[in-house]
RNA sequence: GCCCCGUUCGUCUAGGGGUCUAGGACGGCGCCCUUUCACGGCGUUAACACGGGUUCAAAUCCCGUACGGGGUACCA
């Protein structure tokens, strides 16, 4: 019943950051919350910045995610196309419009005497120098040159940008959903290029444009967008758009774990974490440099859900004690005003927290899937059913994904690596023939299942006057070669009499050669 | 430099004038459980940046300072 509206309007200047997942995340709880339309529009204005790929990344991360728009550039929708670099008539066709109406002018200064301009400032002792009402007087635009002139260097097909006439002396104010009421004075406004010489339109104008046409009703973005929404709150003045203007909500920035500054791309890196969704590049498309690739949230054996519940609480907060969120409850408690102020310092300890919990409450079978391919690589070859009960056991101590299968190389084959410091802290030249004793024992018993396995062996130490601790670890360490690790009972459910016993008769022969 | 935003335990945060001797979670530490490693349970550690106001009463409102962050492009 709603009509709300958002948008998540990322550039494909590479991979989404981890803070792009973020903002599309909060638009999506909130399109969600009110029965909205959350759109998908891609800001490739920049040609110099494209980069290939980079599109499909941002679908495949939302898609992992669960988090994937209604509408929008790969889906489709009414508002088509949602590729900025496809809708460039209508920018031009806006931003002549703007001419038409005084609010915008052309200029013809090439960089070159921009720059010119702006040394010539920097010599006199000014050095933030800035193109406004004082600087547009001067310079060649349609404000200083005639209209002849004007037409004659447009008709020669001259280079031109069309900048927004910032007006004199007036504070802009609008009211940020998360900050309260924000303003600018137009004196410290800059005229913005709206149109530039490539034909292309900046952000600035682009965002707009788009936003009004496509019906955008809330604008849910980062912080560093807080101080160009005065020269935004004036587009949409001078579009005389205000009335259906979208209300502005700034989000607060994710930080770099040591608080300097936000987290950018080098810090996964720098501090042993990921910082994006999924590796990159993807699908061995090698066109970037080692620097420039990164391994994601998702090979680093993230669960999605973890992440986004991770995210999710980088910056916002329910109010209640709650930290366990599914995407639904998210959606649900979700709100605009619960959103924090101020920035958050990624916390990688929590991020783990959140993945080991979810790992915990996953279903086997689910774990099983996820860990296939990874056990396949490993050469593992095992019945779902048997990888479903290796992630039983493993799942309680893990908190990665590869952990299941990567610290349980024992539950898939003969145990290749043992642990001598304890063996000869346990075995005893006397002990074989106890341990056989026990192994017949065990192997006699009608049902190889952990709890009947336990009652075996405790009526075998209550029988021989033997301590738990005398015994369960050299079992231990005849089944897994470590100390660490599922119960022992649980294990043995899991191998079987027949590999139980295989396993002890080899162990106690490498133990007994330990000795010698 | 200038403009904008922000500032509660180490970290993420609750708190929206009295119920705050400031609550939860992560991390750390300790104990229990378990003669494995974990999980779990229990406990503990630790914060309202500073200075002025306003008020009977301020973590909560206002101002200033300090500090932090963001912006300052024909990048988004």
């Amino acid at each position: 019943m709603s009509n709300i509206r958002v948008r998540f309007a990322p550039s494909p200047t590479g991979a989404l950051h981890i803070g792009g997942v973020r903002t599309a995340l909060y638009n999506y709880l909130f399109a969600k919350k009110h029965g909205g339309t959350f759109v998908l529009r891609i800001e490739d204005t920049d040609q110099g910045r494209y980069v290939p790929g980079a599109e499909e990344y941002i679908l495949e991360s939302l898609g992992w995610c669960g988090i994937m728009p209604t509408e929008g550039q790969g889906i489709g929708g009414p508002h088509a196309p949602y590729r900025q670099s496809e809708r460039k008539e209508t920018y031009l066709k806006h931003a002549l419009e703007l001419v038409a109406n005084g609010s915008a002018y052309y200029a013809f200064d090439t960089p070159e005497e921009l720059e010119a301009a702006r040394s010539e400032a920097a010599a006199a002792g000014n050095h933030n120098f800035k193109y406004d009402a004082t600087c547009r007087q001067v310079m060649k635009t349609s404000l200083t040159l005639s209209a002849d002139e004007v037409q004659r260097l447009l008709d020669a097909g001259e280079h031109y940008v069309i900048r927004l006439k910032v007006p004199e002396n007036e504070v802009v104010t609008f009211t940020d959903l998360i900050r309260g009421e924000v303003s600018f004075h137009t004196s410290e406004l800059d005229d913005k290029v709206l149109m530039k010489s490539d034909g292309m339109p900046t952000y600035h104008l682009a965002n707009i444009v788009d936003d009004h046409l496509m019906e955008i009703t809330h604008v849910i973005r980062g912080e560093e967008w807080l101080p160009s929404t005065g020269h935004h709150v004036l587009l949409y003045r001078a579009f005389g758009w205000e009335a259906t203007m979208p209300q502005f909500s700034h989000l607060p920035l994710i930080l770099r774990p040591d608080g300097k500054g936000k987290l950018s791309k080098r810090d996964g890196a720098k501090f042993g974490m990921p910082v994006f969704p999924l590796s990159w590049p993807q699908g061995g498309k090698k066109t970037e440099t080692a620097e420039d690739s990164f391994e994601g949230f998702r090979e680093f054996g993230f669960l999605p859900q973890a992440v986004i519940n991770f995210l999710a609480f980088l910056g916002w907060n329910p109010g209640t004690e709650q930290e366990i969120f599914s995407l639904e409850e998210l959606c649900e408690a979700f709100s605009l005003e619960k959103i924090s102020k101020s920035g958050a310092r990624f916390d990688y300890d929590k991020a783990k927290w959140y993945n080991q919990q979810y790992l915990h409450a996953a279903a086997d079978a689910d774990l099983a899937a996820h860990v296939r391919p990874l056990a396949e690589a490993k050469g593992y070859q095992v019945s779902d059913e048997y990888l479903a009960k290796v992630c039983h056991l493993m799942k309680g101590r893990a908190t990665f994904l590869p952990d299941l299968v990567e610290q349980s190389a024992y539950l898939f084959g003969d145990v290749q690596v043992f642990d001598n410091e304890n063996i000869a802290k346990r075995w005893k030249p006397e002990s074989r023939p106890v341990f056989e004793a026990l192994a017949e024992h065990l192997k006699a018993q009608p049902a190889f299942v952990a709890a009947p396995l336990e009652e075996a062996v405790k009526a075998f130490m209550a029988d021989r006057g033997l301590k738990p601790g005398e015994v369960m670890p050299v079992l231990r360490l005849s089944l897994a070669g470590t100390m660490q690790g599922p119960g022992v009972y649980e294990m043995m459910e899991l191998l079987g009499n027949d590999r139980t016993m295989d396993r002890l008769e080899k162990a106690f022969g490498y133990f007994d050669a330990q000795m010698a």
